[in-house]
RNA sequence: GUGGCCAUAGCACAAUGGUUAGUGCACAGGUCUGUGGCACCUGUGAUAUGGGUUCAAUUCCCAUUGGCCACCCCA
């Protein structure tokens, strides 16, 4: 086949070139090693801890969402995909994971299972907000959920998984934790905040004013200085909590301190999620060092978003519909997840590198190689090559960008000899080598690789057989 | 949802109200007819879209689309 005959240029272009809908992101190939990184860790530590994966679907009911999440959250309110079914039903993407889970629980009656049920999640979620840097209208996250256990070292155990996971991927992370206690005491404290806000009400910014309406938590942690200032002397949520919650809370500490996890008592933690009731959680990157502003002014330190958050939701089985059941789950976002990775520039180990790259010179040797990339490739080996290239040089040009070990080369020489070249492509030195040997001779090359592998400490992180969502 | 900054090849960046919009990397081919890394040469490839101002727009204006930043919120 002449490869002369360019590529014509078919249809004119289109004039709109169609793009990525807003807040949509592909991810290619060279990405592709951090999420393998971190479904492998992941995955890893599901079992490690004895969760069971669960796939849920990416639509709902849209009453779901509106059950559990709450409506009157921004959320629920306007950041669900939500449209009519062709049955007339209302349906909404995920926003999350967590109330399918619950959903799940439910309907497939898991109460008779061993309690608590631990369930594992990862997937795509979607929420129609403003795009920025590490947020996204389709975005990944991976959970952890335990349902049917309210002993509070499930508490720490989970705030244990979730710091080790990151502490795990070198990242450094601050565990941040507090209780907004169960929902009578949250009123009760939500009372008083607004007593104490209401008689301050001048000095608050306008969106604090807001807050003090719709959602009075929340001027815990405004940014405006001003805001900051009497945030210091508002009553805390802790000095509120009902004895129960207050009880339960201390042993979470007590359990976190006993396994040495570092965390930071956070009296401003609210979580903006209705489910939520008593223990709450997050994970916090740490400032990035590395990142200093540069005199050229490009810095690029993201603000302070959480890679992750959870908390017990003790009464969201029972609003869903199943029995009182209580809970608790973590979630954490993915692409956060590999910013920090990136901009902390965090080694995840190699991507995929064949070993062995065929190169083959005439019609008889690509016919040849064809079958020996299959026989080296059911052999175990990861085997590369650009069988429709004629040239040696570019075979070669790419075996060397590929950076294979070796390159095995087969040309009409070595046809009528019955033999084929191995060539060290770090060396350059080549042997001829009988053809019908060409798998023990790679091997016993191979595995002396092997071992200066081993040394340097370069081991391949080995490909999983998980799922890629 | 609010406010601001931005948009030139696959990527990173130049330039200009007026002939063929440059450079580096990448990609393709060649110098090298069976051998990669180096060098040199050649080539492919772009002004996001739509409208307006103008004799003339990639440049100025408006809108749309998309990106980024700060809010809001959250993963």
């Amino acid at each position: 086949m002449p490869k002369e005959e360019a590529p014509k240029k078919t249809a004119e272009r289109p004039k709109k070139q169609i793009q990525l809908l807003r807040g949509m992101k592909d991810v290619l190939p060279e990405e592709q090693q951090y999420w393998d990184f971190i479904q492998d860790r992941l995955a890893t530590i599901a079992q490690a801890y004895g969760f069971g994966l669960i796939k849920t679907p990416l639509i709902e009911e849209t009453g779901l969402f509106v059950r559990s999440v709450g409506k009157d959250t921004d959320i629920v309110e306007k950041e669900m995909y939500t449209f009519q079914d062709k049955g007339g039903e209302s349906v909404s993407l995920a926003p999350e994971g967590t109330a399918s889970v619950v959903r799940a629980y439910i309907e497939h009656g898991m109460l008779s299972r061993p309690q608590p049920v631990k369930l594992f999640y990862i997937g795509p979620f979607f929420r129609y907000d403003r795009p920025q840097a590490g947020r996204y209208r389709q975005f990944y996250q991976f959970g952890f959920e335990v349902i049917g256990e309210r002993h509070p070292v499930i508490d720490a155990q989970l705030m244990m998984l979730a710091y080790n996971f990151y502490a795990g991927a070198k990242l450094p992370v601050s565990l941040q934790v507090n209780s907004i206690g169960s929902p009578e005491s949250r009123a009760d404290y939500r009372k008083a905040l607004i007593e104490y806000y209401k008689s301050r009400k001048n000095s608050l910014c306008e969106d604090c004013r807001q807050r003090l309406q719709k959602n009075p938590m929340r001027l815990l942690d405004c940014k405006v200085p001003d805001c900051q200032v009497l945030a210091q002397d508002a009553p805390q949520i802790i000095d509120h909590l009902d004895e129960e919650s207050n009880k339960h809370f201390v042993q979470v500490l007590e359990h976190l301190d006993e396994v040495e996890i570092p965390y930071v008592l956070n009296s401003r933690l609210v979580r903006g999620l209705d489910y939520y009731t008593g223990t709450v959680f997050e994970i916090w990157p740490e400032p990035n060092a590395a990142i200093a502003p540069g005199t050229d002014g490009s810095v690029k330190q993201s603000a302070q978003s959480a890679l992750g958050g959870g908390g017990r939701y003790d009464t969201l089985v029972e609003t869903l519909g199943g029995q009182p059941t209580p809970a608790i789950g973590y979630a954490g976002g993915i692409e956060r997840c590999i910013i920090e990775l990136k901009d902390r520039a965090i080694s995840i180990g190699a991507g995929y590198r064949p070993e062995l790259f065929i190169a083959q010179l005439g019609a008889l040797a690509r016919k040849k190689a064809l079958k020996l990339f299959e026989d080296l490739r059911q052999a175990g080996f990861k085997v590369a090559e650009s069988f429709a290239k004629d040239g040696l040089k570019p075979q070669m040009e790419l075996a060397n960008k590929l950076g294979t070990k070796y390159a095995l080369i087969i040309g009409q020489k070595e046809m009528m000899d019955g033999t084929i070249l191995i060539r060290d492509m770090e060396s350059g030195i080549q042997e001829t080598v009988d053809f019908q040997k060409i798998t023990a001779e790679v091997r016993k090359r191979l595995e002396k690789y092997g071992v200066v592998e081993k040394r340097d400490g370069k081991i391949p992180t080995p490909s999983a057989d998980q799922a890629h969502p």
